[in-house]
DNA sequence: AGCGTTTCTGCAATCGTTTGCAGTTTATCG
DNA sequence: CGATAAACTGCAAACGATTGCAGAAACGCT
C-alpha cells in the first residue's frame, strides 16, 4: 500500500541497512549515497512507518495528556498547548480524559503503557500513586497541577499557597473583614493550599478565622451553589466570597442570580481560574490566575528533559511553582466606601440605562 | 521489560503460535489449552503489545478526532462524548487540534495516517479535500458538523438550515423585523446554510432581505465585535442580533457592554451553539442548539460502521443531519409590548435590588 | 485394527524497521 | 605499489505479535 524501505532500496539499488542508515542520518553512510537516497524517498513519498520503527526502537513518537476533563478552562489551555508543543517535536498528543475518577485514571494509564508512550503527563486523582510509581520505571511521567503525595514523582504545580493568599489579600485591602470561601476537597493538594494562603491572609490582617465561612467541596457546580446558599444564609453573611474552586464559580452565580444579589454591590466576588467570559461578564470577574499556560509550559519541558535524559534525568529537584497573579476586573468593591444608595440604583446601572438609550436613537 | 507472549508460551510449555491463538479467541485450540493459557496470562500480567501486533495487523487500535480547537464548547462536548464511546470499545482516541488551519490539517492527517491510525473523525477545513479522498482510501473517514465540498466522504452535519430558521422565526413571532445576522464565512457548509435558514424565515414572514443587516466573518471574536459594531451604528439599527457564528457571541457582547446596550430591553440577543455559562449570564441567553452530543455519537456510530464494513461500509447515505432545537432563556423579548419605562428601570431590575438589600440583612 | 475426519499444535514466514557484525571498498601514506 | 586504516555497505537477526501450512493427535466408524 504505501511505500516501504524496501521499496526505496531497491529503487535506489543498495540494501535496506543503507537505506535506513542514509535516512536516518546515522553519519556512517558517504555523502553521496546519503543524498541520494534522501533524493530517491522524497520522490516515491517514502514515510516511515512509527510502527515498524517502535517495535524495534520501543518508543511510538506518542505523549499522553490525561486531564480530568476538557470543560476546565485550564485544562482546555494546557491541551492546547501541550499539543503545539509536541507537534513541532515530531511528537503526537494522545489526549485522554480521566474524569477524575480513580478507576478510569488506573484503566487510562495502563492502555497508555500497553501503547508505548514515550511520556505522559498527567493530573492525577492522587488516588493511584502505587501505579503511576511503577510506570514512572518504564516511561517518563511528570504530574501536572495535583501533587501524588502517594509517590514522588516530578511535579509542576500552581503556587497556590500564594494564589489564596493574594486574593484573600486583595479582599482585605480592600476591606472585607468576612470573607466567605469555597474551596476544593481537602484531600487534594490545591483545597488544601488554597485553604492554608486564605488563613495565612487572615492571620496577617489580624482577623480571626471563621469556620463557618469556610466550605469545602467536590468539583462540580453543585457544590457551589450548596456553599453559597450556606454561607448568604448566615446570620451575618459574608461581605465577599473568595470561590478559589473553579468548578463552583457557576453555582455561585446562579444562587446569586436566584437572590437577585447585586455584584459586586451587596456581594464582592472573586474567583480562581480564568475562564475565557469572565472578561466579558458583567460585572466582569476579578480572579486569581493560576497560570495555566505556564504550568503546561513547563510541564513539557520537564517532560522533555527526562524524555532526553533517558531514565535519569533527576536533577534533584521534585517540585515546580508556577506563580499566581491577581487580575482585578469588576467583582469586587471597596467596601469602606458608602453602600450605593438604595433608590438612585448604582453608578454603573443607571449610566447603563442613559447610554442605552442613546444607542437606541 | 513487559511479559511477551513468548514467555507466556514458554510458562505454559505450548508455542507462541498457540498462545497466540489461544488468547485472541480465534477458537483453533480446545478448551483446555485455552483456558489454562488464559489463566497464566493472567498470572503473568501478560497485555499484548499493540505495537507489534499492530505492525502485523496493520492496525493500531486508535483512532483520531481532529477539531479546530477546544475553545469551542461544541468541540469540547464533541472531544468527551468519543473519547468515552471508543474507550468502552477498546481504542483510544488521538485527539488533534488543527485551527481551522489547512495547512495544519494536512500535516496533522499524514502524520495520523503515519500511525496508521484506524479511523478518523474530522472536522474538515475545506481546504484539503484531494488529501482526505486519498486518505479515505487506507483508513474510514467521516466528516463532521462540515462539509469538505471536494470529497463525498460521509458527513454528519447539524441541520443548520433549519436551526437558523428556527432561530430567526422565534425573532419574527416575537415581532422582530429587522434582525441583524452575524454569520460564519460563506465558504463553509454552515456559513451559507445559516444564512439560507434566516432568509427562508424572512421570506415565510414577508420581511423582505435587508443586506445591512448581514454580516459573515471569520472564526474569531473580534468578527463578532466589528460585525455588532456595523449593526448598530446603521441609521435604522436591528432590534434583535441573531448570533449564529459561535465564536463570534463574546465580541457581540462587549460591544453590548461598552455601549450600555441593555439585553433584552434594548436589544434582543438569539446565539447558536450552547455554551454553559449561557445559562447564568443576566440576561441568560436563548439559543439555537446544535445537538452537539448527537453530532458527535452519531459520527461515532457511523465510523464503527464503516471500520466493522472494511471498506465497503458506503451504505449510499452520505450525508446525516441531526435536528437543532430553540431553546428559549432571557436574551429575546416581544418587541410588541411597549418598551419599559426608562425612568423606572425595568421589572427585572427592580425587584432585584430589593430582594438584594433583605439578603444582605 | 485400519482408515478417514476432525481438531489441535508447531514451524516458520511475515509485517517494516533498526543495528551488530563482518566483509568490501576507498583513501592515505610511506 | 602495497599495506593499513578508515569509511562504507550488506547480511541477517532482532522487536512481538499473527497466520498459512503441514504434521500430530484424537476421534468415529466399519
Amino acid at each position: 500500500m504505501s511505500v516501504t524501505l524496501k521499496d526505496v532500496a531497491q529503487a535506489a539499488r543498495v540494501s535496506v541497512s543503507t537505506a535506513s542508515r542514509a535516512l536516518t542520518g546515522t553519519g556512517l553512510t558517504s555523502e553521496r549515497t546519503q543524498q541520494r537516497l534522501v533524493r530517491i524517498a522524497r520522490e516515491l513519498g517514502y514515510r516511515p512507518n512509527p510502527i515498524a520503527r517502535g517495535l524495534k526502537t520501543g518508543q511510538s513518537r506518542l505523549v499522553a495528556l490525561l486531564v480530568h476533563n476538557l470543560t476546565n478552562a485550564s485544562f482546555q489551555v494546557m491541551a492546547e498547548v501541550v499539543q503545539a508543543r509536541l507537534k513541532t517535536l515530531g511528537y503526537q498528543m494522545l489526549l485522554c480524559i480521566g474524569g477524575d475518577d480513580p478507576q478510569q485514571e488506573s484503566d487510562t494509564l495502563t492502555t497508555l503503557v500497553d501503547h508505548r508512550i514515550d511520556g505522559l503527563i498527567v493530573v492525577p486523582t492522587g488516588k493511584n500513586g502505587a501505579q503511576l510509581e511503577t510506570l514512572s520505571k518504564d516511561v517518563p511521567i511528570v504530574c501536572l497541577v495535583r501533587r501524588d503525595d502517594a509517590t514522588d514523582l516530578e511535579t509542576v504545580l500552581a503556587d497556590d499557597p500564594q494564589g489564596a493568599y493574594l486574593g484573600t489579600r486583595h479582599l482585605i485591602e480592600l476591606g472585607h473583614k468576612r470573607i466567605g470561601l469555597i474551596v476544593g476537597r481537602q484531600d487534594t493538594t490545591s483545597g488544601r493550599e488554597r485553604l492554608s494562603g486564605y488563613v495565612r491572609a487572615l492571620r496577617e490582617a489580624g482577623i480571626t478565622r471563621d469556620d463557618t465561612l469556610i466550605h469545602a467541596g467536590h468539583f462540580v457546580p453543585e457544590t457551589g451553589a450548596t456553599c453559597a446558599r450556606k454561607l448568604l444564609d448566615l446570620p451575618r453573611p459574608p461581605s465577599a466570597i473568595f470561590v478559589a474552586n473553579h468548578e463552583a464559580t457557576l453555582g455561585v452565580l446562579r444562587v446569586t442570580a436566584e437572590r437577585n444579589i447585586v455584584i459586586p454591590d451587596d456581594l464582592s466576588l472573586l474567583c480562581y481560574e480564568d475562564m475565557p467570559w469572565f472578561e466579558w461578564h458583567r460585572p466582569a470577574i476579578s480572579i486569581v490566575d493560576n497560570g495555566a499556560r505556564d504550568l503546561a509550559n513547563l510541564a513539557v519541558d520537564r517532560l522533555l528533559h527526562r524524555m532526553d535524559a533517558k531514565g535519569n534525568g533527576n536533577d534533584g529537584v521534585r517540585e515546580y511553582r508556577v506563580g499566581a497573579k491577581l487580575i482585578k476586573r469588576d467583582s469586587c468593591r471597596q467596601i469602606d466606601a458608602p453602600p450605593p444608595a438604595r433608590s438612585g440604583k448604582s453608578k454603573s446601572s443607571s449610566s447603563k440605562s442613559s447610554a442605552a438609550k442613546s444607542a437606541k436613537v
